[in-house]
DNA sequence: GTCTATACGGCGATAGAC
DNA sequence: GTCTATCGCCGTATAGAC
């Protein structure tokens, strides 16, 4: 157990540096020297957690996952479908001034392994999956069940054209007024 | 001008190399190495046309810059600003192929420039600016001066979230679908 | 202007002492 | 499990003959 701690300690650092990194200046750009140094790790170390970089890769796609998972588990908290979908936007526009500056963590990766080809680009669609999934059975709870996947796939739509709009002008505004919009037309369903 | 002529057949050569090899492959993936290969240029000829890698994602720029203003004149074409702005729409969506299998060809170089940092982030969101200001004329001309900006941005913010789902699900469906209900919106402006 | 050969640096990955 | 040293390759860029 004490073994096993202090193996996912330093995994951990590993993992949460090459997601930062990944983030700010993209994932083929992150070297793992970068990696090591940033979560003081030295450099041989890192192939004793992971046998590839790809093996990061895989790792990063695991923590973005895992960070959907403890979102949908906050909005489950929330009173209805329509809470839940508003809050999904909300979430995003508040993240706005990181989003102007690097992207949409979801989105500027999924692009980025997208073309990357290779497994990782495969694995990559999971990261939108779960979301659309998710508020399918929030359009589908507010009595649109014969278009449900359709409206979901508009809002992660939405959000993701916003997002890169946002960064591309480098202008938080963007996002909130395109979330704004969101929120109307989800209001009015 | 003979001479100018063949230098610029040589260079074209590479630039239309560069620019078929960034969409498929990425920017940063692709070395001057497969750029020479493609284009049938010895590696170290590529140095007498441009003098870094940078230069070439410049040119690379530049040609989608010029390829929508050749797509403005079409649309200048057109009758009115609603035909325009249709057209627009099923531009992409009679690209949609494309689309889904290497992402939107403004959008995914847009999103791997901008992660990279340095001079071609920067100039990047001319990709947009230009599309984005023609169409806010077109919006004007229908009557809609006061929020002109913001309804182009919304058309192109919803055209690359589309692109960008059609290429992590390796649909062009998604595109086609997204693209229809734009469509339906411009028509009931 | 063109092309071959190669320098130079950086990155992923490994060897092997501790 | 940890860390230093280093290998081997590949990518950008240059030298210099033609």
């Amino acid at each position: 157990m004490t073994k096993n701690t202090t193996k996912a300690g330093k995994r951990d650092k590993l993992v949460e540096a090459a997601v930062a990194l990944a983030y700010r200046q993209g994932y083929r750009k992150t070297t793992l020297a970068d990696i090591a140094e940033e979560s003081g790790v030295p450099l041989g170390n890192v192939y004793y957690y992971f046998k590839t970089k790809d093996a990061i890769g895989d790792a990063i796609l695991e923590v973005r996952e895992s960070q959907w998972a403890a979102l949908r588990d906050r909005l489950a908290a929330l009173p209805g479908p329509r809470e839940r979908l508003t809050d999904y936007v909300d979430m995003t526009i508040r993240n706005a001034s990181n989003v102007a500056t690097y992207g949409c963590p979801m989105g500027s990766l999924s692009a980025e392994l997208l073309k990357g080809g290779g497994d990782l680009a495969t694995r990559s669609n999971a990261l939108f999956a779960g979301p659309i999934d998710y508020m399918a059975e929030q359009f589908r709870a507010l009595g649109h069940a014969a278009e449900a996947e359709d409206l979901a796939l508009h809002l992660q739509s939405a959000l993701q054209g916003a997002s890169l709009m946002a960064q591309s002008f480098r202008d938080p505004d963007v996002l909130k007024r395109e979330g704004d919009r969101l929120k109307v037309w989800i209001a009015g369903l």
